[in-house]
DNA sequence: TCGGACTATTGATCAATATCAATATTCTGC
DNA sequence: GCAGAATATTGATATTGATCAATAGTCCGA
């Protein structure tokens, strides 16, 4: 078998514990078909339309997904951090359904649909790291469909705001994103203006610090009243309330 | 081994094919971790917040997941149809995080997240149904994020109108969906009244035809030119243009 | 077939947020 | 440190879609 010179560490496709109970012949033979690639910020991975052949585990930094339509309006679907998984929605299709960004510097390791199929009908154990992470993935994208479709402005910032607590750093830290207005606002469904005004606002009633380029939750407790539910889907139950218009 | 009373019919763990490889033990097995259960339209299989401990697979019918607000604003996250997997999202977590009502008389599997999990980790070619089947629901939900984002009422409901079309029928029969202009509007993230005056206006405009309980679909074309980007995701390329605002 | 309840349609008005526009701030390369 | 560019803030106004309200159609049981 071949010498590996793929790097063994955290993501879904490397991770240390998934190599448990692969004789040394497999594991060669995962990390063969993962290629290694490096990006940096604002750099494209692929974009939305272009033949889908790779499958993407995210090693190292942030990506965001974005979908566009014909006159400019940009969504963004998803951040993506380390450990995810990006266009494994295309196992079976053609053509990539979003455009995938670096934020910061990228680690990523691609790897061909056909090979990924082969080894997770070879390695259980590296199957089920992938429906793990799918499924969560899918959690993620049915929490902003909520916020999407039911929130109002301030709602949607403070959902936004503490959506990305878990993703880095203590809960009264500075936040680990680093998102432009415009890119807050392509996430919610707003406009830039908006995202600036209740900021803004949330600034003036002290519940967040912001200066350039960072973001501090200041009053956690207020900011999840505002929210209405919570941030993380599974878990407590339902606290205080505020009608949509 | 114990004898199988469960069905062989067509749903992600239960399809014939998956059974293409298994040895006869490892058949019953499977089967006999699968609960077969039977729903009336507007029952509910499980609740937001619920203790989540069964997965589902719909064999039969049509579902609604749906999340609320403390004050009622209620979001469709999903129909879920024949084939399709609910409550995977939670395959790590506690509760629920979304209501699942029958839209019509239903068949579904369920199977507790520890059996599935040794399911997984023996069968490999169901653990690969399973990642299709996900990485759809995945495509599906971001799909719907894009709807929301950034559409205007009318472009949301021609999106919707024409994202019914590949479940079932011919493109321009009756589309085999029965939901109510509430559920509609739920979906969507629109209102009730809103709904009603998109679809008089397509209606009148001889886009749709829609009588007591059916819509049928008259001018594709000018449909999807009203939807702005495509509904199939990954699919053929964008078309023609309408502007946010 | 009637009556009540639910669902859908239609109209008038309101309000949240988009849009347009001007200014201020921050960042970048030189 | 400066000039230009990009980003963010703030204000004035416009517009989509929500809200409130009334009517009409449909379904269902008695």
């Amino acid at each position: 078998m071949a010498t590996c010179s793929c790097e063994v560490k955290a993501c879904v496709l490397c991770e240390d514990r998934l190599y448990a109970g692969l004789s040394k012949d497999q594991i060669c033979q995962l990390r063969e078909h993962l290629i290694r690639e490096l990006y940096e910020p604002r750099e494209a991975l692929f974009r939305e339309g272009d033949p889908a052949t790779y499958l993407f585990a995210l090693r190292h930094g942030q990506l965001k997904l974005t979908s566009s339509m014909p006159d400019g309006r940009q969504q963004i679907l998803r951040i993506a951090v380390a450990g995810q998984l990006l266009g494994i929605e295309t196992f079976k299709g053609r053509t990539y359904p979003f455009t995938a960004e670096a934020l910061t510097d990228v680690v990523a390791c691609k790897i061909s649909h056909d090979d990924l199929r082969n080894i997770i009908e070879a390695n259980p154990a590296i199957s089920l790291r992938v429906i793990e992470t799918l499924s969560h993935e899918l959690d993620q994208a049915e929490s902003l469909i909520r916020d999407l479709g039911l929130k109002t402005a301030p709602e949607k910032v403070s959902s936004f705001l503490l959506s990305l607590v878990p993703l880095g750093g203590d809960p009264n830290g500075d936040l680990p994103l680093r998102l432009s207005r415009r890119e807050i606002a392509e996430m919610l469904g707003l406009t830039e203006e908006t995202v600036s005004r209740v900021m803004a606002d949330f600034v003036r009633r002290k519940l967040i610090e912001s200066g350039r380029g960072f973001i501090r939750i200041l009053d956690r407790k207020r900011l999840e009243e505002i929210n209405g539910i919570d941030v993380n889907t599974t878990g407590s139950p339902p606290r205080a309330v505020s009608a949509k218009r």
